[in-house]
DNA sequence: CCGCTTTGTGCATACGCATACACTGACGAG
DNA sequence: CTCGTCAGTGTATGCGTATGCACAAAGCGG
C-alpha cells in the first residue's frame, strides 16, 4: 500500500494538515514539528501524491513541449537544455507531438493538467494558439511565432548573420547562388529569407526564384530539393540552407552526385547545432545562442505561469556568421 | 473557470457519475443518454481533469523514460519511436535524466505518479531497480539491463553481427586492431566486448588491452580516446567503436590526425543510427531493429502495467553486419 | 397480473493533498 | 489580573473523477 500524509501524520503525532505544511516548510510549523514530521516520512518512504496536490492545489508543475517532428536533430537539441531549465525551476517536462492536420492538440494538451506550453514547431496559420488563449493556458513561442496571438517569445534575428555571409560569399566569389529555404508557414522561413535576400541585395547578387526551393526542415527533403538545384545545368556554386538540418542533406545531395564540397559546391546551414562544428562535417553556418534560446523559453513559460500579469516579452538572440569548410572560394569555371 | 463533468451533468440533465461513464462508453449506459452527454460536453468544451481521473483511479497513463543523458544521438532516436507507441497504446511519455551520483531518482519518479518506467541508462550495480521494486513501480530494461533484479527487457544480441564484421575486416586484411568501448559497467559493452573477442578469437585476431580503450558512450569521449589510439606508433588500421556515436568521435579524432577513412584507418560503429547511413558519414556499423526495440520496450512496460502477473519476457533483437564506406581494405604498409 | 430479472441512472463516497478558519495556550501590555 | 495578540496546530472542506451500491422503471415468464 501507499505511503500517505495521514501516515506520516499518525506517526509523528499530528494532523494530516500539518504534515502537509511541515514538508512544504510552511513557517507556521515550528522547527521541533518540522524534524518530527520529516523524520517519519523518512522512515516511512513518504512521497507526496502529485494527483493528490494537483488536484488541491489546481497546479502540476508539469510543461508540455510542442512539437512536430521528435525525430529532427534540431529538437533534439532543445530538448535537453529546456529539460534541465525547467528542472531548476521545479518543473517537469513534458514532450508532445502534434501532426499538421491533427485539430485536437489543445484539447490533449488541457486534458494533461499542463500549467504551461512551449510551442516550438508554430506555424504562421497556426489555430492553436487562438484556442489556447481562449481556454487561459499559458504558453509561449519557441523560435517561431504564430500570426494570430502575441505571446512571450523568443526569436532569432537573421539578419546580422546572413549579412556577413553574403559579405565573405561575395569575396569569396560566389555569383550565382541557390537556396533551400524552410517551410514558407513559418516565421523563421520567413524572416530567413527576408534577411538573406536583404543581404544579396545589398551586395548585388541575385536569387532566380528558379534556384529556390522551400521544404520542411528535414535531411531527407533538403537532400531532395538540393539534388534538384544541383542537377541544373546553372547550377550554384553556392547553397543557403533554411538550417543545418536541410544543409546536411544538401551536403549529402552533393555527395550523391559526385560534387565536392567546397570545391565545387559551397553550403551554408542556420543553427549551429552541435554537429556542424564536426571535423566530418565542418558545416560554414549562422549560429545563435541555440541552448540560451531553450533556457530562456523556458524562464518565459515559468514566469508566465507564476505572474500572469507580467508584461509581454519578445526575447530577440542575435545570429552571427560562423565560418568553417563547407564555405570556401567559387571555383572559377 | 474550467469546466467540469459536474458542468456536463447539469447541462446534460443527468448525474455526474453519468457523465462519467457515458465518455469512457460504459456498457450500462443507454445510447440516448450517452449522445446527449457527449453533445454537452462538446458544447461546454470539456475537457476531463487528468488529476482528479489519477487521484480516483490510482492510474496516470503516464510513462517515464529513465535516461542520463538527453543530449547523446542515440537517445535521441529512442525518444521518437517510444513515444508513438505510447501514444497508440493510450499513455504518455515523461522524460527523467538521472545523475550518476543522484540517488533520489526513484523518489523523483515515484513522486510523478507513473504508471512504470523504461529503464534505457542503467549500469550492471544500479541499485534503481531494486529500489523500484521494492516500491512496486513496474519497469522495463531497454537496451541495457542491471544485475539485480530481473525484469522484462529488451536486449540486442551482438555476436552475429561481430561475427560477420570480424570475418569480413579479416578477409580485407586488417590484423593490427583496436577499440574504443563503452563504459564497462554496461551491460552492452560488455556483451559487446565479449562478442567481438570472441569473433576475433575465431579469426586468429589479437586485441592487445594497449589497443583498448573504454569510454562512456559519447562523441567527444569517443573523440579522445580514439586520438589516443591513433597517437600509437603501432596504430590500429580498423577501430570497433563501442556505439555509432563514439564511432562519429572516431571518425573525428582521424580526421583531425589528417588520417583518411577508410584509405588510412577503418571505422565500425554499433546501432546503425539513421546518420551513420548519409553518404556523408556512411559509416559501417552493426545494425538492428532499433526503432522496434523501442516500440516493443513500450508494450512491454505497458503489458507489465495491465497484467502485473503476466510472464517475464526478455526480447532479444538480432545484430546484422551493415558494410559501408569506412570498413575497406588495410593498407599495405 | 404478479414477482423476478434486466437495464439505466442516481447517491454516497473515496482518492490525497492544500487551505480557510477555528481553536488553544502562552505571553505581554495596561 | 484581565484581555488582546500571536504562534502553532487541528477541523472541516474542496478539488474532479470513478465506482460500489441502491433504486426505479421496464420487460418478461409463468
Amino acid at each position: 500500500m501507499v505511503v500517505t500524509s495521514r501516515d506520516v501524520a499518525r506517526l509523528a503525532g499530528v494532523s494530516q494538515p500539518t504534515v502537509s505544511r511541515a514538508l512544504r516548510d510552511d513557517a507556521r510549523v515550528s522547527e521541533a514539528t518540522k524534524v518530527r514530521v520529516r523524520e517519519a516520512a523518512q522512515l516511512l518512504g513518504y512521497v507526496p501524491s502529485e494527483a493528490g496536490r494537483a488536484l488541491s492545489s489546481g497546479r502540476t508543475r508539469r510543461i508540455g513541449l510542442l512539437l512536430t517532428d521528435l525525430d529532427n536533430q534540431f529538437y533534439s537539441h532543445i530538448i535537453a537544455p529546456v529539460h534541465r531549465e525547467l528542472e531548476t525551476l521545479g518543473y517537469q517536462l513534458m514532450l508532445h507531438t502534434e501532426s499538421a492536420d491533427n485539430d485536437t492538440i489543445v484539447e490533449r494538451l488541457l486534458a494533461n493538467g499542463l500549467d504551461g506550453v512551449i510551442l516550438a514547431t508554430t506555424t504562421v496559420d497556426s489555430v492553436a494558439p487562438l484556442r489556447l488563449k481562449d481556454r487561459g493556458l499559458p504558453f509561449v513561442y519557441f523560435n517561431r511565432t504564430g500570426s494570430f496571438v502575441e505571446a512571450d517569445a523568443t526569436v532569432v534575428d537573421p539578419a546580422p548573420g546572413y549579412r556577413e555571409a553574403v559579405r565573405r560569399a561575395v569575396e569569396l566569389g560566389h555569383a550565382r547562388v541557390g537556396a533551400v529555404l524552410g517551410p514558407s508557414n513559418t516565421s523563421t522561413a520567413q524572416s530567413r529569407e527576408a534577411a538573406l535576400r536583404e543581404a544579396l541585395v545589398a551586395e548585388g547578387v541575385a536569387l532566380p526564384e528558379s534556384h529556390v526551393r522551400r521544404v520542411p526542415y528535414g535531411a531527407a527533403e533538403g537532400e531532395a530539393a538540393a539534388s534538384e538545384l544541383l542537377a541544373r545545368p546553372d547550377r550554384p556554386t553556392l547553397l543557403f540552407c533554411g538550417n543545418d538540418v536541410v544543409a546536411y542533406g544538401a551536403l549529402n545531395a552533393a555527395h550523391r552526385a559526385g560534387l565536392r564540397v567546397p570545391h565545387d559546391l559551397s553550403v551554408l546551414g542556420f543553427d549551429d547545432l552541435p554537429e556542424a562544428a564536426w571535423p566530418i562535417i565542418d558545416l560554414a553556418t549562422i549560429g545563435y545562442d541555440i541552448a540560451g534560446m531553450a533556457r530562456t523559453a523556458a524562464d518565459l513559460i515559468v514566469r508566465r505561469i507564476e505572474d500572469p500579469s507580467a508584461e509581454l516579452e519578445k526575447t530577440r538572440f542575435e545570429s552571427v556568421f560562423v565560418p568553417r569548410r563547407t564555405l570556401a572560394a567559387a571555383r572559377a569555371d
